[in-house]
RNA sequence: AAUGUAAGUUAAAUGGUUGCGUGUUGUCAAUGCCGAAAGGCGACACAUGAGGAAAGUCCGGGCUCCAUAGAGCAAAGAUGCUUGAUAACGUCAAGUGGGGGAAACCCUAAGGAAAGUGCAACAGAAAAUAACAGCCAUACUAGAAGUUAGAGAUUAAAGGUUAGAAAUUAAAAGAAGUAAAAUUACUCUAAUAACUAGCUUUUAACCUCUAACUGCUAGUAUGGUAACGGUGAAAAGGCGAGGUAAGAGCUCACCGCCACUGUGGUGACAUAGUGGGUCAAUGUAAACCCCAUCUGGAGCAACACCGCUAUUUUAAUGGAGUAAACAGUUGCUCGCUGUCCAGUAUAAUAGUGCGUGGCAUGAGGCAUAUGGUGACAUAUGUCCUAGAUAGAUGACCAUUCUAGACAGAACCCGGCUUAUAGACUUACUGCUUAG
RNA sequence: GGAGAGAUACCGAAGUGGUCAUAACGGAACUGUCUCGAAAACAGAUUGUGAGGGAGACCUUGCACGCGGGUUCGAAUCCCGCUCUCUCCG
């Protein structure tokens, strides 16, 4: 399995979103859910109105590549929502900064696993 | 050359590692996996993969459904100088009129206000059949005044006359008287006559009355008049001269305006001539409206097919009726469809789906030639270059420079509008500065 | 992606060309009276912003009806273009 899966409908999103823990970073808000599957699936949300609609897609290849570099990091079975706090500004955002938020806010969740 | 004007091109580049979507591509060979097979899924390789605005959704079209979207009227909406281009347009091109600029050039929703209606606050006499004030003429009334005539009164001057009369003169014209002898004196008489008084005439002044006339003032009535009337965004063509009772295009010159005719132009219009003072009427149509032209409605979340679920019972097809009524077709009239019967078999409606199609070869791009001022058209050659469905182009490293703006396809095209760092090309202008 | 509605004071909401919106009207906020205290009731004056003046209370003046243009003598209102907000369609 080496394509990502995704989480696609609403109602997905709603139920990681409600009963999930959430781990509130400066860039990244993670919401992680246990999930019966053997592997992983991530969602990626970009507010409307943060930004338009370059910028925001921008911002979500650079949440998804992060991801993709912790991918073989992370324990299975979880359903992740990745959420980019609205409070932060647009001109901050770079890779590098993200990849070291995203690893915070992986370890606090306890997901990682540690080798 | 700086400055400026117009049109157009481009939208950082190169290499490496890693990662994503798509594919009538290739390989996986008798064994990558599933399946009886067709085939599907997957892996690797290769190819390919976002703009000039993809944006706003402001117009126009294709496409789909509503009958094949049909006819007429109304309503609603849009456009609005002319001619052309185009599939069509509110777009574009070339011109016309108007405005701006020194010029290149730019801007321009630019039909009709004598078809009708509405509005024009405040101010102002009045915001639209011109009324009012004012000015002028005529008539009447009243008032005060003047002139003329008449009458009267008063005053003044001059003259005449009558009466009186100081004074002077005369007696060689007259006569009487007194005193006295006479002379003389006085009186009378005569003449002159200052002066006084009366009467009268003339003139002048003033007053009164009457009559007529004249202009003035006030009022009333009738008529003429639109020059003048503080305001306002806007006031009845402008300015000057003549003219008039006062005035006025009432007349004239110049300017503007309107009509007709001729010429040029397909036309908007331009230009020349002639005529017009009834030159009769302000602005607003981005107020209603009129005129001309155009528009049926909904939208790919349309729509078609497939699977599943629920409810209901009847579709295609054939026949009858096309009389009436009802429903649909956006309001009305027509037209059309449905209803009623037969009829086979499943169908219809609603919902739903990590479903399939619609879905990318098209009013396509590029080059050359021809026609046209141009938009554009025609012909030939050549190219095929995204197609997702929670939505694909990213990240890192290195190098270079001008240090990278605005910004992400979602059915597809033609435009418009808006955002935009710079770089480059071509043509043109010459206020000013420098040479 | 497509279709539609709107923007006026702190909040809601009138005003469809005209004397400055005295920004009507209703809430909210503020002060006072009443009360042991509050609520309710009653009364009161106000609420954006730039500039200037004043010790201060406050006064004067300009700009403001989402923003920018246009039509008009004159736009909150009419027309055009942007910005933002909300609703509906699987």
């Amino acid at each position: 399995m080496k394509k990502i899966k995704t989480l696609k409908m609403n109602y997905e999103f709603k139920n990681v979103l409600n009963r999930g823990k959430y781990f509130v970073n400066n860039q990244v808000i993670i919401y992680v859910l246990k999930n019966n599957l053997n592997y992983n699936r991530i969602g990626v949300v970009v507010g409307s109105k943060v930004c338009k609609a370059t910028k925001r897609n921008h911002i979500k290849r650079l949440i998804r590549e992060a991801y993709r570099k912790y991918e073989k990091e992370l324990k299975q079975s979880y359903d992740i929502v990745m959420m980019w706090n609205k409070k932060t500004e647009i001109s901050e955002v770079s890779f590098h900064k993200i990849l070291g938020n995203m690893k915070k806010s992986f370890s606090k969740a306890g997901i990682l696993e540690l080798k």
